[in-house]
DNA sequence: AGTGTTATTGCAACCGATCTCAGCAACCGA
DNA sequence: TCGGTTGCTGAGATCGGTTGCAATAACACT
């Protein structure tokens, strides 16, 4: 096939570049007449405009980064999924970038997507995010995070209320009639999975219970060693709330493997709400984050920063999830 | 920060633009101390090629597509992990592009990476790949595909061998003590879910056993119907294949529900060796495919071909993965 | 010394768009 | 009828590189 380049087009349409290049990106500065037939023209030639060029010309191209440490965690991967979407209902095309939690590639990534003139990006931490160092990069001051930030407001920022979520869990727990309920921390470092943590600590405090975390890690293997922490225990929690999915079934596995059953003697909660959590053994309940609405609200943010400079904050409303891992406590 | 081009850099370092763009992308044409002169230069002054400019004169960048039905199905999440890390080991960016099962989306990301000069892609696809229609775009001679496909050897394949996965679980089933054993059918209408029916079919036979599918589905919920069939049949069989882990997350999730448990009442088996199976109630036992050689073999056959033309269909070996999900058949 | 390589570097066109500026025609009011 | 707008289009520079070709210098050989 011919290299189709706007030239071709504006010889074929008999007119100028020029005018073939506003046909396409500012319809309203050509006559219509003139503008429909270039259209046309374009149309039956099978045209379409270079995205490289024109990202070079214009210094700002149409791709943004998602920003992730690893994919293969569904939360991300749920969030990826919304936000592809969100994306390209706007006209952007998403590129997922994996660090695998090392920031390197996170700074690798983010002078790539620079050079690309990626209008701004979109950042789900595994870390407390160091603002000081987004702002290494040109549009550091167009990214925004998902996950709370510190002592910066320069950044805007979508999360879930953890506390409300924590609250939920408990409250969930105590309606069913637990009173003693185990935390085991999440997977990310996060001030996010910080928060969830603190929140269990002052909600359980305050109903007058004692705390008992479990495991405070922030790695895959937390749920497996919370799980082997509560068996060595002489009197074990009647539940256990997980930071996240990943982590309650982690625990829920290796509770399983020394032949406890869930939720017949003990009660799993998690926090995230994935899909995945349906199809687990036996179905998660859980606090659902509303995922596809940060998706789509992290680019809003985003955009919104980008025309009028405001920085928001938005923080959502976490909802119960009841499926089969909780019940009453057992006798 | 000022912007940067070869041009500050050529001044900066006094010689010409041309002498600068050599010096990076074709070291041996300058005189090697010329040549660390201008990298120090560069360095100092932070600079780095524009990949948009590059891409738009040399008609070729280093981002290179990855195209699967859907990130959250944790198959393709580590699929593209590891993609994602082959691809940069040699100097690539991968993009990964979620089509949620549209071809049409599929078709728009060919021509967008068409468009950004992909030297290649690489396609995990979710149904039967037509290989007329992958043509139709420039690089379709420049597609590796992640499956089987049929009536055309021009395009470069990576797979694992079903049969001998199927084999692998049936010898191991069998070695239990299992006679009767089911299958329920995968998520993907692809080829390599076909190829595993088909050896389940062909081998139950040939071991002299009557197959018994109890869903031939090829959506997410196969597993939860394939375990209602099983629940209602009078004499079901002892033990279930899954034609992937998703699905024998499933099964064992709707078999739990009921009442029934895996391995006690039933075994049952997967097939992809996700990592997440270790951590499933019980931990499951799965036919491994070698996900992360498939990362790599696919970028190695799109440069292959890149180079000499030669079109490569790899056929790797899977491998048994045994945890918890199995046991000697009840009674 | 004269001539034929070979190694380096500069020149300038080019990739495919965008965008400012200028030109031109039609239209308006006085 | 004439200066002033307004609407539309063409020219040409520009974005940040690459690359074929020409120019120059250095070196080898007869």
């Amino acid at each position: 096939m011919p290299d189709l380049s706007i030239d071709v087009v504006a010889k074929a349409a008999g007119v100028h570049r020029s005018t073939v290049s506003r046909a396409f990106s500012r319809p309203e500065a050509v006559k219509s007449e003139t503008r429909e037939h270039i259209l046309k023209v374009a149309e039956g030639l099978g045209y379409t405009m270079s995205p490289l060029a024109q990202a070079l010309r214009r210094k700002t191209s149409n791709i943004i980064p998602l920003i992730v440490p690893d994919i293969t965690n569904p939360f991300f991967a749920e969030l990826a999924k919304t936000m592809t979407q969100a994306a390209d209902e706007r006209g952007y095309q998403l590129m997922l970038c994996v660090t695998n939690g090392d920031p390197a590639k996170s700074d690798g990534y983010f002078t790539a997507m620079q050079a690309m003139y990626a209008p701004f990006g979109i950042v789900a931490p595994s870390t407390k995010v160091d603002t000081e160092a987004l702002k290494r990069f040109a549009f550091g001051h167009k990214v925004v995070v998902i996950d709370r930030v510190e002592g910066d407001d320069s950044v805007p920022t979508v999360t879930v209320d953890s506390r409300k979520g924590i609250m939920l869990a408990l409250d969930h727990l105590h309606s069913l009639g637990h009173t003693s309920i185990g935390y085991v921390s999440g997977i990310a470092g996060t001030h996010t999975a910080q928060d969830r943590m603190d929140a269990y600590l002052e909600l359980t405090a305050q109903s007058g219970s004692t705390p008992v975390v479990l495991d405070s890690g922030s790695d895959l293997d937390a749920g497996t060693r919370g799980a082997e922490h509560f068996l060595e225990m002489d009197n074990p929690p009647t539940a256990i709330i997980a930071a996240n999915d990943m982590v309650a079934f982690a625990v829920i596995s290796a509770l399983g493997r020394s032949g406890l059953r869930v939720p017949e003697d003990v009660s799993v909660i998690g926090f995230d709400g994935l899909a995945l959590g349906a199809r687990f053994n036996p179905p998660l309940t859980t606090v659902r984050q509303p995922i596809a609405d940060m998706g789509h609200i992290a680019i809003e943010l985003a955009e919104k920063q980008n025309v009028d400079g405001s920085v928001d904050h938005i923080v959502l409303e976490p909802e119960l999830l009841v499926r089969g891992s909780t019940s009453e406590p057992r006798k």
